[in-house]
DNA sequence: ACAGGCATACGAAATATTTCGTAAGGTTCG
DNA sequence: CGAACCTTACGAAATATTTCGTATGCCTGT
């Protein structure tokens, strides 16, 4: 199973954040989204090539096809977050989130609800 | 000022990875250590390309020039995080963080490092 | 001195990504 | 119908990245 390909670009990921915080979508809402209404056919060409690549799927069912993302944002995510750490981490997911921590504030609550997620997870060895 | 330019790409990163493992080295050095020996030039250029980017540091005091990363491996680790946040969890390390530990099974002790370097964060708030 | 080995430099091909122009054809409305 | 407008398709230029071949010269050992 050759389930995963190569991460989506930079521009392809900008296009995907349209798709997955405005749901399904026309060429011209992700270019208007984008702020890039000029270069319409420019993200045209991206979509198509996205489609080919397995990254959105199109529905040609009218005349203005309409795009969505084909993986949930959630598991785009992970996806990038494993590569990350493979590709500077040596792998470790631990050691990225440390540096995450370190990288950028967090709010009180956003470490709280961080907190609590770890909780849960060591939880899991005691069964509740 | 323009401090940062662009993250390292992935081959470079990998350069970086050695560099940051065994400390200065040579081209050969870093070849050998990829397992590239046959692509001797190919490194080369790379780490070419890479001191004029600032990525990497060149003494050239001797024949055989000797290279060294130009920022610590922790530096360029939190600048990618900082990046992957921007670009794919709306600027939010924390909700990366939590992707990240899903992503990926921490040991227990991983995990209680985790947590001890939270707690001393939120304790910093009360002066421990 | 000279041959062999090894080093750097660098041009240019091979890829990958992004951008745009233009062609072709459907739709709408007066 | 026919003009104006919209759509998709797609070739090809502009960039960026990676790879390799070749030129050139230094340093060794004989």
């Amino acid at each position: 199973m050759t389930a995963s390909r190569r991460s989506p670009t930079d521009t392809e990921l900008a296009i995907l954040r349209v798709l997955w915080a405005h749901g399904p979508s026309t060429v011209r809402e992700v270019a208007e989204e984008m702020g890039r209404e000029g270069a319409y056919t420019t993200v045209l060409k991206l979509l198509q090539i996205m489609t080919g690549k397995g990254l959105v799927r199109r529905d040609e069912s009218a005349r203005t096809h309409v795009y969505r993302a084909a993986r949930s944002e959630r598991a785009t995510q992970r996806q990038l977050v494993r590569e990350l750490a493979d590709r500077a981490f040596g792998g470790s997911a631990a050691r990225l989130v440390m540096q995450a921590l370190a990288a950028k504030k967090a709010s009180p609550e956003e470490l709280a609800a961080i907190r609590e997620l770890l909780a849960e997870r060591q939880g899991k060895r005691e069964g509740a």
